[in-house]
RNA sequence: GCCCCCAUCGUCUAGCGGCCUAGGACGCCGCCCUCUCACGGCGGUAACGCGGGUUCAAAUCCCGCUGGGGGUACCA
């Protein structure tokens, strides 16, 4: 059985589960449900939802939530009180610095033997050991083995009675049956402290694994604030989440030394939570894209479009509901599909079918209209004017043979025609998207270039 | 300050004493394909942080250094 605490943890926990056949334990850690922010417990559903994990799956249990467990959290509390492994204290932060003199040092044990009762205020704190040392289980890192003396004497309860997280977290982890902890690093000094919970509350610790960071371009945790964490930020760009599992799953691991793009039961396959890296790792957006590349491109047709669709109408399509044509978008889709490496990038892929004037790219119009522009697009006009019939082939012959007439090669030729039909340099190929736009769009696009030329 | 973790191409990694003149992937560069851009194909660039050991042999084991990171709450 194993519990998770986000969500990126909690795809390797999945995964786990999924290769023991065990069971995967998602528990919203919201030790005090007031004290937490909803949105919290609402960001990891939903990023997990994103990931394709939810309660069908058999190897998923929960969601749990830690504040409907309190009562046994504060029965720990007492077991631990009553059996003398933990004493209540009534020194402030402010105490303990002046007692210290200095305040980066943990607790000094004040408390330890004076024998305080309960009472409002008075925090409840773990006696640790005064000697010896706790050495930790855990897969990817060896064992982590920390001195004793070196774990100062930590809260257990708030001077409210609550208890706090480190041990609700044992106190449900035992209740739950979790054979194996799989965490983000930043737990690893927790680690022995809740190790000695386990211990003192008579139960065997678990199997701990603790996964590498993952870190930004200056080798930073991720963080909320300064960076973009939210899965749903990326799927809301146009990441696929098959992609983004893929990914997610390759930072920190490898399948192989072959291929790295491959489905999610081969990865499981495959998986072995001992061959985690131990080192941190970069988040790389540009690979995930190529990625999301290959997944869009691994679709058929029709998944595609499906995929695609919240880019084609409103609130992410700049064009008016009533503007879209679907047989005009089918037309083009496979042409589109190669050029996307995010859902989002459809948009300006396709834009011009459907916007009533292209969009005004000065930088690709600077470049495209250049001398002899005007003559060309002229020459062009009326040979498309009576263009028969209005398909791929003969438009590519007709504006191949009014470039040879300036002297130029289809690739310089049909640079005009494209930015006065598309607003672009780059898009794709000109002559199908002329054949689906149709000769009357396309000739008044032509006509609306001239006579910006000429103005 | 104290405790802990980490260290192979720019990035993610393979490597778990000889198969390594270090392999793959993304990126980047070049060529081919080509109506632009992509896609696809081919090729290239680029790494074992430093210093000591151990060993016939070290990217792989040990120690030190340096450099990163994490933790250090009556938060989770």
């Amino acid at each position: 059985m194993f519990h998770v605490g986000g969500a990126r943890s909690a795809l390797f926990n999945w995964a786990v589960a999924k290769h023991t056949g065990g069971t995967f334990v998602l528990r919203i850690e919201d030790t005090d449900a007031a004290r937490n922010k909803p949105e919290w417990t609402e960001g990891i559903l939903s990023a997990m939802a994103s990931l394709g994990m939810h309660e069908q799956d058999p190897t998923f249990e929960g969601p749990y939530f830690q504040s409907l467990n309190v009562a046994l959290h504060t029965d720990a509390a007492a077991q631990l009180f009553a059996a003398g492994r933990a004493y209540y204290c009534d020194c402030t932060r402010d105490d303990v610095a002046a007692r210290t003199g200095n305040a980066q040092t943990g607790y000094d044990g004040f408390c330890r033997d004076r024998g305080l009762a309960y009472e409002p205020g008075r925090a409840l704190r773990f006696r640790t050991p005064d000697e010896g040392e706790t050495s930790v289980v855990d897969l990817i890192r060896g064992n982590p083995t920390f001195p004793n003396s070196a774990i100062e004497d930590f809260v257990v309860a708030r001077g409210d009675g609550s208890p706090v997280f480190l041990l609700a977290n044992v106190v449900d982890d035992m209740d739950e049956r979790i054979t194996h902890v799989i965490r983000g690093e930043e737990h690893l000094p927790n680690t022995p402290k809740q190790q000695l919970l386990w211990e003192a509350l008579g139960a065997t610790p678990p199997t701990w694994a603790h996964l590498p960071v993952i870190v930004n371009e200056k080798r930073q945790k991720l963080s909320k604030r300064r960076d973009k964490v939210a899965l749903e930020d990326y799927l809301a760009d146009g990441i696929l989440p098959d992609a983004m599992v893929n990914y997610l799953m390759l930072l920190g691991w490898a399948p192989g030394n072959d291929e790295e793009i491959l489905p999610f039961e081969t990865l499981v396959e495959r998986f072995d939570i001992a061959d985690v890296n131990s080192s941190s790792a970069f988040f790389d957006i540009k690979k995930l894209t190529a990625f999301n590349g290959e997944y869009i491109r691994a679709m058929d047709v029709a998944g595609f479009t499906a995929a695609v669709g919240p880019w084609l109408h409103a609130p992410h399509a700049p064009w008016a509901e009533e503007q879209f044509d679907a047989a005009a978008f089918a037309a083009v889709a496979p042409l589109a599909q190669t050029r996307v490496a995010t859902l989002a990038e459809i948009t300006e892929n396709v834009d011009f079918l459907f916007l009533d004037t292209p969009v005004d790219d000065e930088q690709s119009w600077a470049r495209a209209m250049k001398e002899p522009a005007a003559a060309l697009l002229a020459d062009a006009r009326e040979a498309l004017a009576a263009l028969e019939p209005w398909e791929a082939e003969p438009l590519k012959d007709t504006v191949t043979a009014v470039g040879e007439k300036h002297g130029l090669k289809l690739g310089k030729a049909q640079a005009p025609v494209r930015v006065a039909v598309t607003g672009r340099t780059v898009g794709l190929p000109l002559f199908e998207s002329l054949q689906v736009l149709g000769r009357e769009k396309t000739l008044a696009r032509v006509d609306a270039a001239i006579a910006r030329l000429a103005a």
